[in-house]
DNA sequence: CTGAAAGCGCTTACAG
DNA sequence: CTGAAAGCGCTTACAG
């Protein structure tokens, strides 16, 4: 009653090893087997429920349909959806995906890598962590199938697919500035991933094409590694020791949700006396009272394109590096509205810069 | 430059495969190789980079070191945190997971245990739909490691870990008889599974209990399939006919934001005109304005003792069939303040039944 | 202390 | 039309 191969089948149908290989995989009629040892065989395989090996079967011919995916942590919003879509996507073409959290962390992410490098998957479908360029340029020139998601090196040949992040931010400040706030502060990471840095300069450069100046002060970064109780508590003590800005943009759902926190915690109405920004579309940002304005990323489609890419180097139709850059899309809901400044100014951009800002 | 195998260490070294082999998986010194040739097989392995087949090891020693892992829907926040906790715990013993969505849907379901099996998973973590009780049997039968998460089959000996979800809604009810409602609506899955049952259950008794007529009105069935649009629908015109109800229980996360939803456009307010509790907590719930009163789940328990069932019997140290029931949390927050009914009658629950309310 | 050989379950030229 | 044999990359008795 142990596993049943091939070999069990051979010996009960009466015919070789061979065979049996061969009708299993469906090519019984091009390699002209006669129909009567088909069925035999068929028959068979069914009524001993026969399961092939695909460890074996991987071994002999080198593919294992198997597709591996490390993002940050697959409890969060973006790459639960994400991993969502690329599973799909990936059974339609018979792969199955294994995926594992990196952490944000350096061992972590080595481990990971290790252990699906180890499992021969077929590609690799990684949000890197910045210490992974190593790994990830040495992947690159083994020429493994590879395409990274979220993020990407911009001195590595590696193919990728992440958002245009600079107009995202660049959008909200845009769509800010015209609703006549001036004092906008960013709550981002502290972080050197491109598109952290991607974010920040958006807001940078959107805020100089608004004549709105840049004030550091304005300005809180927050570790990757922090817990979210903890970001909450920064978020708080930052809106709290500026209580001159008007409007606050969080560059990420993990900074958004604690932002709220904060904000809720602070007793700070949104929308009324502060608008709200956030990156990354949720259920809370939709639901709430008032809804958020978010920079919503079209993540089936991320996910769709980068298993697209992923698989054209698997079957090797692709192989050159492929960069796809999706747009971002500003829903604007009930988080900014219309300044109603209490010197009740004209909502008029160019107007709101006048007063000039001293330095705390 | 392609693939390097034991082979290629044993030459570079001038030793034989079986020597390379037992160096390499930490047994040299147990096999008394000298200290020399080991130095010098690990140093040659670290050169060439080697990484082991973990296909051909599988083959040989019918280890894996992989689970799988089927749920409904990865992007559901409850499964997705629920893969977060096996993921980690997983790989602090050395395992890497697999997961699958089987879209509550019998083909789907059938299709990713399929693959799972031929890739030969070490053990098996299932959310099973109904029509997944044969090959539960099956699996339990070949004696493969296994256990059901978050629902189970009382007449299949497969090992669970479960919610006690009959306390859940029982609690529930109980905390809104106390709170002074009467016309308690519940909004759950059209659905034989147990754990739904056991909620309706819950329901039922409780209202009972408290002496609070059942109303087959105000029970409202959304089939699984229903897109979060369609329930939406569904559920707004479930409130609208039946605008007499002062509270409503959703069952599940998937129906509880849909809910809010329809109340939202329906511009009933809740905690004011109508009560809320919903099933699994969330950073909507409990960031909303009024935030929700909430069952949590021990997400992470309940992960945590699901691995180490199935560990166990991996490592074949417990494998009679073990059934965890975990205990519910009710967390009490805005939406279910104490009622201030119109007639100011008194918070008491024995006296709310009296008004019999005819059938509509 | 180390190595030759068998075998895990398959596929794939090659031969007839 | 079908089969014997080699081999994928490992581990593991067994022998010396």
């Amino acid at each position: 009653m142990k596993k049943v191969s091939i070999k069990d089948i051979a010996k009960k149908s009466g015919v070789s090893i061979t065979t049996v290989s061969i009708v299993l995989n469906g090519n019984g009629a091009e390699r002209k087997i006669s129909e009567s040892v088909i069925k035999k065989i068929m028959d068979v395989a069914a009524e001993l429920n026969y399961r092939p090996n695909q460890q074996a079967k991987s071994l002999r011919t080198g593919k294992t349909y198997t597709l591996g995916l490390i993002v940050d942590d697959i409890s969060n919003f973006f790459f639960s959806h994400l991993a969502k879509t690329v599973e799909e996507e990936a059974d339609k073409f018979g792969y199955t995906v294994m995926f594992c959290s990196s952490e944000n962390d350096e061992g972590k992410s080595r481990n990971v890598l290790g252990s699906l490098l180890n499992k021969q998957m077929d590609g690799y479908m990684i949000a890197p962590t910045a210490s992974m360029l190593p790994e990830i340029n040495q992947l690159v020139q083994e020429k493994k199938p590879l395409v990274l998601v979220d993020r990407f090196f911009q001195t590595s040949p590696a193919s990728y697919v992440t958002l245009d992040n600079y107009k995202g931010t660049f959008d909200s400040v845009t769509h800010l500035a015209k609703q006549g706030y001036s004092k906008i502060a960013i709550v981002t990471n502290d972080s050197e991933q491109i598109q952290i840095q991607e974010r920040f300069e958006g807001y940078k450069t959107a805020l100089r094409k608004h004549k709105i100046p840049f004030v550091p002060e304005y300005v809180k970064k927050i570790p990757f590694k922090y817990s979210a109780q903890k970001a909450v508590k920064e978020i708080e003590s930052f809106i709290a020791s500026n209580a001159d800005i008007d409007a606050v943009l969080f560059t990420s759902n993990n900074l958004g949700i604690p932002g709220l926190e904060s904000l809720k915690n602070l007793k700070k109405k949104v929308g009324e006396e502060i608008a709200v920004i956030c990156f990354d579309d949720n259920d809370h940002f939709r639901l709430a009272s008032p809804s958020i304005t978010v920079i919503s990323q079209p993540i089936r489609a991320i996910g769709k394109n980068a298993l697209k890419i992923l698989l054209d180097q698997v079957e090797k139709k692709e192989l050159s590096q492929v960069r796809s850059v999706l747009q971002p899309n500003l829903i604007v809901r009930e988080s900014t509205p219309v300044k109603v400044a209490p010197e009740v100014k004209q909502a008029d951009t160019a107007g709101v810069k006048s007063k000039k800002r001293t330095a705390k």
